[in-house]
DNA sequence: ACTAAATCCGAGTCAATTGCTTGGTTTTTC
DNA sequence: GAAAAACCAAGCAATTGACTCGGATTTAGT
């Protein structure tokens, strides 16, 4: 799974959908002022995001967009997953890749990967866009094993 | 935390070396040769991995890299952060973004990719190249009993 | 001292991606 | 029929990723 500010964009635009959905469907225009995202831009990604069954469209004026299923039935995973690049796959990335079968050692890093990516994914679908609107995210997962602190540092994911 | 290929590239090169560790130091070329990545690119992830305190390096024939530390005290999140950039700061990222204060609903994300970097960061920190090189990557986190949509006080937050 | 192995260093390249803009077309309501 | 909206396609500037090229410096061996 992809993680880039693309994916952020469309989940701050899916969370602005639901947070402003009422009878009417909500027109780009107004997602593209609250939340100062280029219009041409959202359509882009809502091209995606419909194209992905995740919303649905209504043309014409006092048209706009609403979401395909409740909030609590779309995942952050989801969106993030319509709207970014599949993964390319890397040197040794999926099923098959050369190296992993030829020389075994090249490819120690490979379950370490695969973890970190279930990780990723395991937790953005754990996640609604209804837990988002309710502010409920938080610590949710906990380590088995841990290790002395001090590991610090700041972080972010781009 | 940056994912992308040039960190993965660096824990393969970083495995190979803790691998190939004997009294000797280990030359690039011979780990370039190993894992099939360019001796010039190689150069550059070590310069950034030396400056960081993770390698230590020997000049001249017969010279080349030597862990600065034990294998099972370098943990990947440190190899990644030493050879990423730094977080370029999103519109509302770290702190003090703008847009995070003058409209909070613009910012329900944030908490939302604050915590997805820590999972990220918790994770890669849990893991030592000396775990890597023994295989002993695998499902180590568990997710805390989800809450039940409706149900239920809110979250803590730290 | 000479050579060669290696680390160091800086610049440039090339393709892909991101976040946008421009300029439309269709659909639909009033 | 005018205007609001979704649709669509092309292009573009800046950035980044993964390299290459061309050296320079250090040092072990002879």
């Amino acid at each position: 799974m992809k993680l880039s500010t693309k994916g952020r964009y469309a989940v701050m635009a899916m969370v602005d959908l639901s947070r402003h959905a009422q009878n009417k469907p909500v027109s780009l225009s107004d997602i593209a002022s609250r939340q100062e995202i280029s219009l041409s831009y959202l359509e882009q990604l809502f091209a995606r995001l419909r194209r992905a069954g995740l919303v649905k469209s209504v043309r014409g004026p006092g048209g706009g967009y609403r979401l395909a299923r409740g909030a609590d039935e779309i995942r952050v995973s989801e969106i993030i997953l319509a709207v970014d690049e599949p993964i390319t796959a890397t040197r040794c990335a999926d099923l098959g890749g050369v190296g992993c079968r030829t020389d075994r050692s090249k490819c120690l890093t490979h379950d370490l990967w695969e973890e970190l990516g279930n990780q990723i994914h395991l937790f953005l679908s754990s996640v609604t866009l209804q837990d988002v609107l309710d502010r409920k995210i938080g610590p949710r997962l906990e380590l088995a094993p841990v290790l002395p602190a001090g590991v610090g540092g700041s972080m972010a994911v781009s």
